[in-house]
DNA sequence: CAGGTATTTAGAAAAATATCTATATAGATT
DNA sequence: AATCTATATAGATATTTTTCTAAATACCTG
């Protein structure tokens, strides 16, 4: 919902291999889950994180749950980064 | 040192409240450490993190430890950011 | 409706992170 | 040199996060 919940949800490096995975095209949770050498359930898991943060949303076909992504989120952090690191400063 | 890193430091609200402090101007442990509710020992442990993230450079005046903001790190997070979110995309 | 497939949820265990207290170090001052 | 001040480190505990196994749900198909 705000910017802590889109850090804590890309800062894992499985959710974010399933975020790039996302990016090639919508995908079913048992074909996210296969990207992987963990269950089901643990994928199942940080989907429900990543969905928490709105980053990914969720649409039914038939007892398939098809994940899609939405980057649109991101723009709180990228707002925060520019208050961080947007104005000129001597690194 | 890499994404990983970068991410793994601004995920908690201490560090994020730190890089903002710093944006202010550069500062000691000491006058960071009492901006928080926290033991300087903790404090210190979060700038050791920033530290290692490349987030801050450290720099040593009398025996003051003076922190300094570098977001120039921030780069690999945005290149990543734009790998996700900058194509368009039907959110 | 009975059985099957896909996915989620519950609960426990393991791993990682944050915090504290107490102590150590390093440099400055008297 | 003794002491003081600022900061860091060590070790213990607490909290949070990740993971697993087992069971539950949900929906589809014969």
């Amino acid at each position: 919902m705000g910017l802590s919940d889109t850090l804590k949800a890309i800062n894992d490096p499985v959710r974010r291999a399933i975020l790039e995975f996302l990016k090639q095209g919508d995908a079913s949770a048992g074909t996210i889950a296969d990207q992987f050498d963990l269950t089901q359930a643990t994928v199942s898991y940080h989907l429900k994180l990543l969905r928490q943060a709105e980053l990914i949303t969720v649409k039914k076909d038939k007892n398939f749950v098809i994940y899609h992504l939405s980057a649109s989120v991101f723009e709180d952090l990228l707002a925060w980064l520019y208050t961080i690191g947007g104005t000129p400063h001597d690194n």
